[in-house]
DNA sequence: GACATATGATACCAAAAGGTACTATTTAAA
DNA sequence: TTTAAATAGTACCTTTTGGTATCATATGTC
């Protein structure tokens, strides 16, 4: 499988969540979103193209305004990501409880 | 529900990643991992320290070596966060839902 | 058209992260 | 006890990222 390095990246950050914690609530455009922030607008909009980057949010244009809302896709893929791992792991218990099973056989 | 943002913040990266897949197949000395790639051992002992400082990997001591394994909690920890979000994706759209059926009776 | 508003983009600065070189510490072996 | 191996840690440099200031563009309003 590939992983989402861009989505991981743009979830690895304090700030970043906290826009989409916002948006979670109701969707945004840029200057609703600066005024809860202590930043300029250009510093939230880095942060804004950084969670485009990684899916996790989608801009449509509404007149002389652009409405940010949060993208199902991102989120999706870490939870695909996350459901592969957690076979993985069911994968490494079955093999582990094989090799009890064996040492037990050999005593 | 805490975000758990050191974890993300290692996985947003390619190299730690490649680490991450090389000790899914088997623990390794962080010796053994420099093998696998072009980089100075104090290179790979910082991506390292990121993993560890994420929950991902585990370090036990074997004499003067020390072995890193994959750390399940860290995965866990992503795992549930994914299934916060598809909790709420079902919420989003059971809300969709309700709004629409809203506008027919108010038709 | 003139003007204000919402936004995007670029250049620039400061801070953090990626990476190397070097030193120190612990442990196995002769 | 000397020597080598495996590793941690620190100082330092380079690159990337976080952030601001500034300018350019598009759209609604008069």
């Amino acid at each position: 499988m590939q992983t989402p390095i861009s989505t991981f990246k743009a979830l690895g950050d304090p700030t970043r969540q906290q826009i989409l914690a916002l948006l979670a609530e109701q969707e945004m455009t840029i200057g609703e979103v600066v005024e809860h922030f202590d930043m300029t607008r250009a510093g939230v909009k880095k942060h804004m193209n950084l969670l485009e980057a990684g899916q996790l949010i989608t801009v449509k244009a509404m007149g002389r305004e652009r409405v940010n809302s949060l993208n199902p896709d991102g989120f999706k893929a870490i939870s695909e990501w996350a459901t592969y791992f957690d076979r993985f792991w069911d994968d490494k218990l079955g093999a582990l409880a094989s090799l009890v099973m064996k040492e037990e056989i050999n005593d």
